[in-house]
DNA sequence: CTCAGTGTTCAGTG
DNA sequence: TCACTGAACACTGA
């Protein structure tokens, strides 16, 4: 799930529903597996009567700042997400630290669940426990964060500066744009998408792109992540043309688009959706 | 029962 | 040291 648009989207929610606001009480899932990095009354008292000043976010990565460090940051692996919590939902102290079901019946962790002095509440939840969330004074301490690239949402780089970074590599585009510190935010799916619709094929190496190549990637990609951002990064109204209505249709996604056959490689790492016909 | 997955990290290779 | 690849991580659903 949680690639840019969707980061962006929590990023939106949590701001809507924190920012300007007294945290009243902070709930942290006391798992060391999501907290590798601090405690849980750490982050707890990290948050606890502070007030939210702004929600940041870079790539993949987002947190909150607050009036006093530290901050508290947060990653959803792959399958994490936030929510806000309705008047009638139940109380998060019930949820304790275990397993619940959602309201679609599917199984989550609870990562961390936090309510305001104006009765706001939000959850941090996660299918598979490879969300995370720690502790860090701001985002350029943090080793991971300082090496992204800009964001691509906030700050996209020109075709000029990307050309020159990749015109020399020999790793596949597909493996290039996953590379963080050159595309911040893009993932499996934004990957796939891009090269689909800039016709550019995924194993197409870095030093096999032209300059004009690669202003058809970047335009392409900076409009398919504005695109999905406007949208909430609501797949079910992504244009109907896009390869994500095929990529993953059904178990196994669907066979064509548009009459044109749909193939699926491994390459950079992740299973990758293509359609030979239009991506040369 | 086995395997892949909208991600990141780290060990291993050349 | 750099560029790149593949497995591990953890759990669910197909």
């Amino acid at each position: 799930m949680p690639e840019l648009p969707e980061v962006e989207t929590v990023r939106r929610i949590l701001e809507r529903v924190l920012v300007g606001n007294k945290i009243v009480r902070a709930e942290i899932a006391d798992d060391e597996i999501v907290l590798k990095r601090t405690p849980k009354v750490q982050v707890e008292s990290a948050l606890v009567h502070k007030t939210v000043t702004n929600v940041g976010r870079i790539g993949k990565y987002f947190w909150l700042e607050l009036d006093s460090q530290p901050w508290v940051f947060a990653h959803l692996g792959m399958a994490g997400w936030v929510r806000e919590l309705g008047a009638s939902t139940i109380r998060l102290r019930e949820h304790g630290n275990a397993p619940f079901e959602d309201e679609n019946g599917n199984t989550r962790f609870l990562k961390m669940g936090l309510e305001t002095d104006q009765g706001g509440r939000v959850v941090m939840t996660d299918g598979r426990r490879l969300a995370r969330i720690w502790l860090c004074n701001q985002p350029m301490d943090d080793l991971a964060i300082s090496k992204l690239s800009p964001d691509w949402l906030t700050n996209p780089m020109d075709a000029a500066t990307v050309y020159a970074r990749i015109a020399k590599k020999a790793a596949p585009m597909k493996a290039i744009l996953l590379d963080q510190s050159l595309f911040a935010g893009v993932g499996n799916w934004i990957a796939d998408e891009a090269l689909y619709q800039a016709r550019i094929r995924p194993n197409r190496l870095g030093k096999e792109m032209s300059l004009s190549d690669t202003e058809a990637l970047i335009d392409n990609l900076v409009r398919i992540i504005q695109e999905a951002v406007d949208l909430g990064a609501d797949s079910e109204k992504f244009p109907k043309s896009w390869l994500f209505h095929y990529r993953w249709g059904g178990s196994k996604g669907d066979e064509l688009i548009g009459g044109r056959e749909i193939q699926r490689d491994q390459i950079g790492g992740r299973t990758t959706a293509w359609v030979p016909a239009v991506q040369v």
